[in-house]
Formats: C-alpha cells, structure tokens, sequence
DNA sequence: AATGAATGAGCCTTCATTCAT
DNA sequence: GATGAATGAAGGCTCATTCAT
C-alpha cells in the first residue's frame, strides 16, 4: 500500500535501526564495551528490542557483522570483472587500490574494518563464517592473479606467501595508524595519498613477484 | 620482623606478583574485559591491593604496559650491537628475523604483542610514550639500514614506505593469525617456519628495495 | 468460509488449546514460572493470544483450575452410587483407594493434584470456590460414611477429627512423595501398591474408629 | 574489645542480618518471588551483599535452609532424652504434641514449615542433604519407638506404613491448613487445639497400631 | 478472532572502588 | 603495608502486557 511506502521511507523498521546503531556502536566500542541501552537509544527503540530481534547481544553482532559485509560489497564490489585487456601488473595495481580504498572509506564500510581489527584481537563464533564465506573467494581471485604474474608452476606455499606479502602491506595502514600517525605525524590517507600508496605497494610487491619467479618451488 | 624477611625472599612481593599476573589477563582478556578479582586471584592478593600499589585499574594496565616492555627487551634485545662486517642485505635478514622471533616467542614477551594489538585498536595514553621510547628508536634504526640499501639520497617518503612495506609483512603474520589459521589450516609457526617466513620476506623486500632504488624521489 | 469449518473441526479451538497447554505448564512449573510464552508456544498460539481470551495470565490459571477439577471429575466420579448393599467398612475402603487411585492418575487429571498441592502453599482467591464447590461436598459425604461407622451420636468435633485422620493418610503420599522417595528408595507407587496402600489405611484406620466409638463426646 | 561487644549486639553482623530477613522473604514468598530487593532493603544491606556473602540469590536459600533448621533443632529438640520410666503409649502422645507444637510454632521455626512445604512442591538440590541429616534421624528414632509398639517382628514395609500413618496425622494440619480454615472456619490452632489434637491423634494411632500388631508381616 | 511488533518495569549479577581496621 | 567487608552504579536479560493491524 501506499501507506507502507511512506512509512517504510519515513521510519525504518526497528531492525533496520538497530542494525545501523549497532554497527556505529560496536566498532567504536568492541563487542564488550557497547552496552544494549546504547545502541537502543541511539536506534530510539526500547532495550527489549534487541532481545526480540536478534535474540540478545551476541545474536545482534553476528547479524551487525553480516549487515557489514553487506554494506562494504555492495559499495566496494571485489568481484569486479576487469577488462580482460588488462596486463596482470596493471590488475594488481587496480587490486591494491581498491583494497585501500575500502579499508580508509567512510561511512558503514568503515565499521567493517574496524570490527574485523577486533576480531583479530579477540574471535568470536562469527569470524569462521566470516573467513569462509568472504575472505577465502577474496584470496582465492588474488592468488589467481599473482599466479599468472609468478608464471610456471609455483608450490601452494609460495603463493601464499607471496599473497600475504601484498595483503599485509595494505592490511598495516589500517591496522597500525595510531603508531603511524605518532610516529609519522604528517602521514594523511587522502584520495592522492591513497593512489601513491597504491603506487609503492603495487611496484615493491611487482619486484618482489618476479624475484620469486626465478626461485625454483 | 625476622619473620617478614623470609617472606619477602621466599615470596615475590605482592606488587610484583601483581604485575606478573595482570600482564598475563590484560593480555588474554584485554583491559576490559580482564577483572580485579581476577588478577588478584592469581597473584594471591586482595582485592584491595590493586588501589592500594597502583591506584586503579587504569594504573596498574599503564604500568603492566611499561613492564612488558621491559622483559622482553631484555629477552630479544633490539640494539644488538651487529658484526660490522655484515652486509646490509645479510643485516636485513637478522632484523626480518629477530622481529619474527619476537612477536612468536611465548612468555611475558608474548603479553607485550598481545597488549600492542590490543592498543592498536583501542589505543591508551601510554601508547604514546611507547611509541616515542621504544617504537621511534626501533624505526631509526631499521630505516638507517635501509638507507644503506637504497642508496643515493632517497627521499625521507620513499624511506618510510619501504620501512613499513618491511614491517608488514612481519607483523603480518601475528596480527592476522586467527584468518591464516581459518585459511591456511596447516601453516603453523615453528622455528623452522621462522627461518623460511623470514627468507621468504628478506628476498621479497630485497627485490623491493632494488626497485625503489632505480626511481627517483 | 469452508476452509474455517474444516479448521474447526480438525484443529481444536485456540481457547482450548491453551487450556491444555497451561494446564500442563502451570501444573509443571506453578503460576509465577510458568511463561505465558510456553504457554502459547505449546498451545501453537500467539503470545497474545491468552491475554485475548482471558484477560491475563490470572484470568488464564483460574479457568485452568475449574477445567481440571471438571477433567479429574470425569474420570474418577467421587459421587459414585455405591452397592447400598455394602458394609461402611468395605465402602471406607472403596472411597481410600479410590482417592489414592485419583491422587496418583496421570494426564490431566494429575495437573489438579500438583495444582492444588501448590495452592496449600500459597492459596489464590480461586481456592475459596474449589473448596466450596468440590472439596465440602466430598467432604460430607465422607462424613456420612464416618458416622455409620462411629455409631451413636459423635460430635461434631470428632467426626471431623475422624476424617482428617483418614484423609491425611491418604494425602500424605501425594503431597510428601519427594521425601519419601529419598528416605525410602524402593518406594513404587504401582497399582498393586496403591492396593497394599488402601488395605493399610483403611485396616489402620478402621481400628482408630472403633475406638474412638467408645469414647464419649 | 568492649567496642566490639557493642556492636555486635546493637548491629548484627550484615551477613546475619541477611539470612534473618532472607529467612522471613523466601518462607512468605518461595524462592522464586522473593527477590533480593526485598531482602536486602528489610536487612537493611546493599543488593550486592547477598552475592558477596552466599554467592548468589541460590546460595543464600541453600544456608537459609540450614539456618531455619538449626533454629527449629535448638528450640524444639528432637532428641529430648525421655524418662526410661515412660510407656512407649505416652512416649508416642508427647512425640505427636512435640511435632505439632513444632509445626506451629512462630517466628523463625515457622520458616522451616514453610520451606519445607515449598520444597515439597518443587524440590530444590537442598532437599537431598536436609533429608539425610535431618529427616532421616527423626524417622528412625520414630520407627524405633513403633517397633516396641508393634512388638514381635513387624516388617519393614509394615513399620514403615505405621510410621507414615502417624506422621501424616500431624503434618496435614499444617499443610492443608487453607483447606482446613475454609471448611471448618472455627477450627483453631490454639495451644489447647493442640492438645487435643495430639490427643486424638495419638488414640486413634495406638488403637491402629494395636490392629496392625496382629497380623502377620 | 487473532497477531506480530514493541514496551517498560524489574530482576540477578558483576565490578571497580572505598572504608574501617 | 595490607585486608575483608561493603557499596552503588550499571549491564544483559526476561516477562506480562499493549497496540495497530
């Protein structure tokens, strides 16, 4: 009816809301820290609320850790089919940027972030589904690519650590800025430094790569 | 009294004890979640101990901080004194090494990786002091070596870059364990995987590093 | 429509249902544990369902009450037309083991025992009219039996005296069984042993009455 | 010191206080409506005291259990030490007024009837260790007393029967009391009721007794 | 006649801190 | 220097009830 268009687009469901709130709140917070009142009232919905919808606390976590998932996909698409045109150093590059990108982004994709730092720290159930249903497809579609780039038949075990020498140059920007931005105080992630980033991350690992490619195994 | 000297040799004192059992529940449960009662129960110490020798909760996880650090400077020294007949590549791979050593090591050295990923996410005010005391003079370090590697006059950007391009990687592994864990089931951390984390990482920066060498700037 | 007539015919009414189901659940766990939510989730109702059909979870235990006594009536008819042909002795044992019979059934008409064990312990308003309605009438009707057998004129003060005595017996089982079963594992409360129970009481009890005929007042 | 023995008979001890208020709440409410609230605030306490003291609104049931019997024990001894010289006749007459005076009794021995009762329509873990310590001795004393009433070599199963016969006598009183009071409105518990009731209680017993001591078995 | 969503009061428990000793 | 008792704030959760449909 044309009453549920107006409602649904004046006031968002309660489960709506309190998935955004939650989202807010947990990754500011951590699991621990934000308490149901918190999120209830930022989300102008009773304490109950949380119970009936998601069945206590941890219940709105793992459903907050989906809802982020989400989010993040839906705006950062990994699965972008490239041009096939494209030279694998040119795909990497792309693959590296993105990645920034969606680590320093705004906004609902940022709580992904900030919740999977968590999750390193301290894992709960959530983080097998997580791995699973998100991150293998995600490494899986990189260590393709950096098996064209590796050339000949390279083990399993230098891919994979070829690939966690790319990633985890991206991943240490999130994970450590409160050291960088102490230690290097003018250090900025603007869109500008985020494609010399890029840049660096993308020649370093290249070099890297084909240093690896002479290697026999 | 005769009778408290015996006790104060036979038994630790009770603000160290304290100090022994707080690094070791701050870094399982993290500060907020690790309890008084808890740690004074494993320090064999009343509840009140904790405000009575460290003022708070909040006193005592500052000073754990600047304990952690303590001990395991003292088990892996930074500062080692190098053979100055090494060559900067063969220098790299030590550094590479020793870190890798470090955030693997068991122990109290393993309450002060646990703690720092802990401040990574939810950084304290003594992650300042750390910062500017112990992580600084590591980073200078680290960077005159690459300096070395670099040649010419590279730029104080291109320098940094590759010192954290170097770093991650190591860090990489301890900060990402639980995903390595869930996607490579059988990568494990002996000492042995040590040795070939840091050839692998050592190679892979070194072909890096000849690349940035080349660029301007 | 057609579809409502074959609902009603195959499925019980909702207003029964929950009866059932309360009828289990209240005797089970009493009036405050019992959850209307188990209630409804047994009956296959709406949680506010039993708020619909009788104005609340008091409203709902006061109707439950009467339908047991009205199920336990069904079943064990109290106001059996008994053979006038019968000695009051034998007629004293038929109405023992019956009662015993009636205390130990199973299926609805075990709700009303734990109902009412319950209401000795903390009596609601509904108590006054099941005593009136059900209890008084049994009641004197055994008192009638009682001065068959007591013979001249007993007063009013030993007949009642007379007939606790004999239905205490009785009750005692019922209402002490988890004691019993603790000091006496082996314990069964069998057919047979309902038999050996009544023969007892009744012989016991007999015996108590005769004496009490000799005395005066 | 002298300023202890003030305090400790103006203020009782907190935890004191606690299982005397604690006492009072459960045997009016049962354990699941008593809140701690209630008994806090009536012992004058912090909510946060029961925990301290008993480890939980279970704990604190759990000692009330054993406090309201050790009170009942200390005012109305079971074990009183007849005259030799008694007939077991009489023996059995002051047991059956001292088990009535003790059901009711006021003040704390009162609790213990209540929370028996409870007990016996929702046992709780504690029921286990009070029919071991408590129940138990009390019977045997009793079943000793019958054997000498029964004379010969009554069966187990028949002492029993007897025993039970007696004892459900006295507690019907006290546990069908709404019932009584309702149906008798007259009937009184005074200390004269009381008399007399073990009056009749114990004639009625001895006359069935006798019976019982003919047969066989 | 019946329901899913939402509510607000209340409960038990935990915890860091303080106080008197 | 060190402790056991006690405190008050706060948190997650449960539950009977109500409301709009």
């Amino acid at each position: 009816m044309a009453q549920d268009k107006v409602k649904s687009t004046l006031e968002e469901p309660t489960r709506q809301q309190l998935l955004e709130a939650a989202g807010a709140v947990f990754a500011e917070h951590g699991f621990r820290a934000a308490t149901i009142r918190q999120i209830c009232q930022r989300a102008g919905a009773n304490v109950a609320a949380v119970n009936y919808h998601f069945d206590g606390k941890a219940g709105l976590y793992a459903e907050v850790l989906r809802y982020a998932h989400h989010c993040a996909e839906e705006r950062h698409p990994t699965g972008v089919a490239l041009d096939k045109s494209l030279t694998p150093e040119r795909e990497l590059e792309l693959f590296v940027h993105a990645f920034l990108q969606r680590l320093f982004d705004e906004g609902r994709t940022a709580w992904l972030g900030k919740l999977m730092s968590r999750e390193m720290v301290e894992p709960t159930t959530v983080l097998d589904s997580v791995v699973e249903e998100q991150i293998k497809p995600n490494s899986q579609r990189l260590q393709h690519l950096l098996r064209r780039l590796l050339g000949a038949r390279p083990s399993v075990e230098r891919v994979r650590l070829c690939e966690m020498s790319v990633v985890s140059q991206c991943l240490f920007y999130h994970h450590c800025r409160p050291v960088i931005s102490r230690l290097f105080p003018g250090f900025d992630f603007s869109t500008a430094a985020l494609r010399r980033l890029a840049a660096h991350i993308t020649q370093f690992s290249l070099a890297g790569l084909r240093r690896a490619k002479k290697e026999r195994v």
